[in-house]
DNA sequence: TTGAAAGCGCTAACAC
DNA sequence: GTGTTAGCGCTTTCAA
């Protein structure tokens, strides 16, 4: 037999029905002890492996679920990957995770992929969907949303409140003296960016501070922006004492530019991030920002899922909480900034 | 029609045989123009999508190739993906990435799922398989091995030349002046971490410096242990002024308890990594590293899994240069650290 | 407790 | 150029 064998080899040099194999590797408390010792030594024996497809296609279920990014190298993600991938291997899901790349055409194909039967359902962290998509969205495939929101759709989601901890993030600068404080935002046309540029607002409304839309530079997530716009900031010669950016990796960008201009953290400026991914501690000084569950939260994302596959009706949004990392990257407002 | 169509429903709506609308789909250029457009509208109208357990059920092909890395929350094997990605996006591939945690569970899963017609082959990035999958070679699926080498299997392979790269890194540091270079090695039981100790020892050899075993620590690539064996290094006060990491993620954690202990980079100890990581030019000061051209590697994997695929016989193997960055973490030789 | 048999949705060989 | 049809390998009634 160099063929790989199917359940009817099997059968056959189990002398038995394929049947019997079937509910042998399925519901083996069906099948009589002996006829499943003999239907085991079989399977053994040949290297049986079920061919999936097949019964992805006779069950229409494939136990697989889609794990979707904004952007894979954002290491961020890993440790949702981590949690989502623990909950779907203690229930016997396999996870696949894509990389959207902000682009539509990528987007459609991985949703496509569920279409497909390829995998059951999708957990989301992107943070809009191709119109087209949302129109017709009777025809989504089931989808939970993790962090982000998507306009216009109702979704279960694992949130946190984001609006909340860039407060707590800004209002931490304000205690420290800071009244010039710029923020480097996350995408405007999306609910992540818009959340925390709304926690950023109350929270110098809260200390009576003016908003000044100049220190406002719209900004991506992405390290080379928030790099390019530190040094925007910097050129218009705006005086500034702190940044607040909307994630880690425009926080490290604003660092590097800053050093690069030959400013000292956070005895000039104070930097806060916006995730505490690994390189946020890592850094030097280590940066100050906002922790998120990760592992919790992809685990719940799993959890929804799970609920969404096998139960009737839309799962309950679950909430987590954030938290305020306190490090060396911000200190008490010493003098203004004007290069 | 509610229900997801299938192939027959839009069959009967563009008023042809379910051949056609295969056909259609698969070849259109075997299709009259007009029965296409026909069909086409068809498909439109249902927003039929083909049932991909169905085709892979009767083709035997799944299209989709799985990459299994070491440690997915290694930031190197992001851009390894991104390039197999792009390699697999051109040919019609689909990838799936995997974490192997060093567990071999994880791995037979993932074979397995290979195996169940799920994906064509995979592309391995890590340094050994269980004991049974290499004693039943025979049974393995299509496999590439990128980087890594699995002791007693010969498989088409994207190399670089490990040992040439760790003899630049340390001829690198001997050219500073310095004579005890301390090693933080890799897994010590598999290619990667045996070459990169064998660069070390030739570089020491051709400078005419005794090999000493005392500065040679085991690691395993990560970043924890980077740290614990540059303290345990530093506790046994044994005299050495650099470190060659066999990673850039161990020499950050070199970095750390370094300057926990008041060190400081490169005056007291140069430090050299291996990956040229996103952090490495993250960190200050930056690091001394080598750099392998990542995404080329990834495609150039892809490559040979679609050769291995599509063609008879075994695809030959690619080998790729790798590059020294010199940066700010590593200078010359002052004084030698005894603490 | 087991077997026979239908059929999941698709593709491809063959017939027209 | 297009239709008919036989399965790919599995699970799951239904019957025994």
């Amino acid at each position: 037999m160099t063929q790989k064998p199917n359940i009817r080899d099997v059968a056959k040099l189990a002398g038995v029905s394929t049947a019997t194999v079937s509910r042998t590797l399925a519901q083996p408390a069906m099948v009589k002890e002996e006829t499943r010792r003999r239907v085991m030594s079989a399977v053994e024996a040949m290297g049986f492996v079920p061919n999936s497809s097949a019964r992805v296609l006779r069950t229409q279920t494939s136990k697989t679920v889609i794990l979707l990014v904004r952007d894979i190298s954002n290491p961020f993600y890993l440790d949702i990957y981590k949690g989502v991938e623990e909950a779907a291997f203690e229930a016997g899901y396999k996870v696949l995770m894509g990389d959207a790349r902000d682009d539509d055409v990528r987007i459609e194909h991985y949703i496509d992929t569920v279409r497909e039967r390829h995998a059951d359902g999708m957990i989301l962290m992107i943070g809009h969907l191709p119109e087209k998509l949302i129109t017709g969205a009777a025809k989504l495939p089931p989808i939970v949303v993790a962090l982000e929101a998507i306009e216009n759709l109702e979704l279960p989601t694992v949130r946190v409140d984001n609006v909340a901890a860039a407060r707590k993030a800004v209002r931490h600068l304000v205690d420290l003296g800071h009244r010039r404080i710029a923020h480097i935002t996350g995408p405007l046309d999306e609910y992540l960016g818009k959340a925390r540029l709304e926690g950023y607002r109350r929270a110098l409304e809260e200390a009576g501070i003016a908003f000044d839309p100049d220190l406002v530079l719209a900004g991506d997530f992405s390290l080379v922006v928030g790099h390019n716009q530190t040094e925007r900031l910097l050129d218009r010669r705006i005086p500034f004492t702190a940044i607040f950016a909307a994630s880690d990796q425009m926080a490290i960008g604003a660092v590097t530019a800053l050093r690069s201009r030959s400013l000292t953290i956070p005895d000039n400026v104070s930097v806060v991030g916006f995730d505490d991914t690994l390189m946020a501690s890592m850094i030097d000084p280590a940066l100050t920002t906002i922790h998120q569950p990760r592992r919790e939260i992809g685990r719940a994302a799993m959890g929804l899922m799970i609920e969404r596959l096998t139960k009737a009706g839309t799962p309950a949004d679950r909430c987590f909480p954030t938290e305020l990392v306190v490090r060396g990257s911000t200190g008490p407002c010493a003098a203004t900034v004007s290069p």
